[in-house]
DNA sequence: AAATTCATTATTGGATCCAATAACGATTCA
DNA sequence: TGAATCGTTATTGGATCCAATAATGAATTT
């Protein structure tokens, strides 16, 4: 266990190599480290990690589960090739899982705390445009702030199978609510970022009227929003 | 591996020790074996069931994955407990998923070759009502006609991230597709099932006439009719 | 009586090894 | 030349064992 695999603690406190195993596949998959269809052996992957086959053998279980990779019999497992198409499905169903995390909360209406919450939520992301251009800790700022809002969206709901319906998208390059696309420097992305800000917003004005198709339809359009980006389809074609 | 296990051999075919496991665990939390909180320990399990920890421990957690059960830190596994409200939720997100496979049919039409595959599963629907009554056998006949019938929706979709994110409520009871909350004997079923299949038959007429709405919301109200079954919820308040 | 400490136990994570099986490539036959 | 067969290799599945750690209950202290 070197000093890298030191350094992947989280909270202050050492991983157990099985949960470095899995982080580091899912990183190179995410790099595309492996060309879709090439060979992922245990016993190769074990060595090249510095583990035994057991951490490994549980690793690629647990990402054949979540779709990252795919199964070859009794050849091992391979990364699972991602088109296009399937990143366009991956956001489609998001957006009509987040719809329906905005329709209940629009037809049952938010309790006191909710609102709270949300007003929060969305006050941090009106610090982050105040001043009219992103400073270069701003995009973190506002990936913290946009991944808290979806999970706030789907936690509010009080339907745990949209969170678990969702759970492959959230480790899908791309389709993930948290996927951004940044094609160009911070100062750059200020109106696509804001754009994005001003959608929840607006979905957050439809649930408080208690107007459900709105508030349905502005989350889904927010989900589609990811498709206009042009990178993101280079990667996958 | 006694008898019990070899009479598990799908396709004439012995299973693996593994394959075992995960049926028997499944068919045990299905039928309400652990009580929700009850430790399911891995070497009381491998011992119970005849075999080593490892298929039990590439069960529980495949199991984890599932939504079946949760994990008890280094305490074992626990059956999760179902509420009514988790099966209503699912049953929701089952609804707009399948929804949203109606919609894409309907906005890109049938191709001949899925038309023809249509007609063919429901003619199956029409012959086992055609005699006005249900025979012993038409239930099974049924429920694979009502499973090909809900793959073949989400196959031809073209979307593969709909039938992912379905996978969870695949394994939880009554939130499948293929539920079948049967209460009485099956001729006194005949209208419940009927009006299974009429649904099937108004969504595929109106993913022919293209109207994307009527196919979504079809297919959402068909899903939520399991809501309206009474022993849905005697087994989970 | 309540809180704290400590020893014990139960449990999982991981390492190692062997068995079983599928896949692959070479050889042989028609 | 193509198909079939066979031997070899690569790979995973599972068994066994040990280490690490969390949980539990008893004993001690306040």
């Amino acid at each position: 266990m070197d000093d890298e695999w030191n350094a992947q603690a989280q909270g202050g406190r050492r991983l157990k190599p099985g949960q470095h195993v899995i982080i580091s596949l899912r990183r190179m998959i995410a790099e595309g480290s492996f060309r879709p269809g090439e060979r992922i052996a245990e016993i190769a992957t074990a060595e090249a990690l510095g583990v035994s086959r057991m951490p490994v053998r549980t690793a690629l279980r647990a990402l054949e589960a979540e779709g990252l990779v795919e199964k070859l019999g009794a050849r091992g497992y391979a990364a699972r090739s991602i088109s296009a198409a399937d990143i366009h499905g991956a956001i489609e169903v998001r957006g009509v899982l987040e719809g329906l995390a905005a329709r209940r909360l629009a037809v049952r209406g938010l309790t006191p705390a909710e609102d709270a919450r949300f007003a929060a939520c969305l006050a941090e992301g009106e610090a982050i445009f105040a001043k009219g251009t992103l400073a270069q800790g701003d995009v973190d700022r506002f990936h913290d702030y946009n991944l808290a809002f979806h999970n706030l969206l789907v936690e509010a709901s009080g339907n745990p199978s949209i969170g678990q319906a969702l759970e492959r998208n959230d480790h899908l390059p791309f389709a993930s609510a948290v996927a951004l696309a940044l094609e160009n420097e911070p100062a750059d992305e200020f109106a696509h970022l804001h754009s994005a800000h001003r959608d929840h917003l607006a979905v957050i004005a439809a649930i408080r009227l208690g107007d459900a198709p709105a508030a349905e339809r502005g989350m889904a359009e927010h989900a589609r929003a990811a498709l206009g980006s042009e990178r993101l389809f280079q990667r996958f074609r």
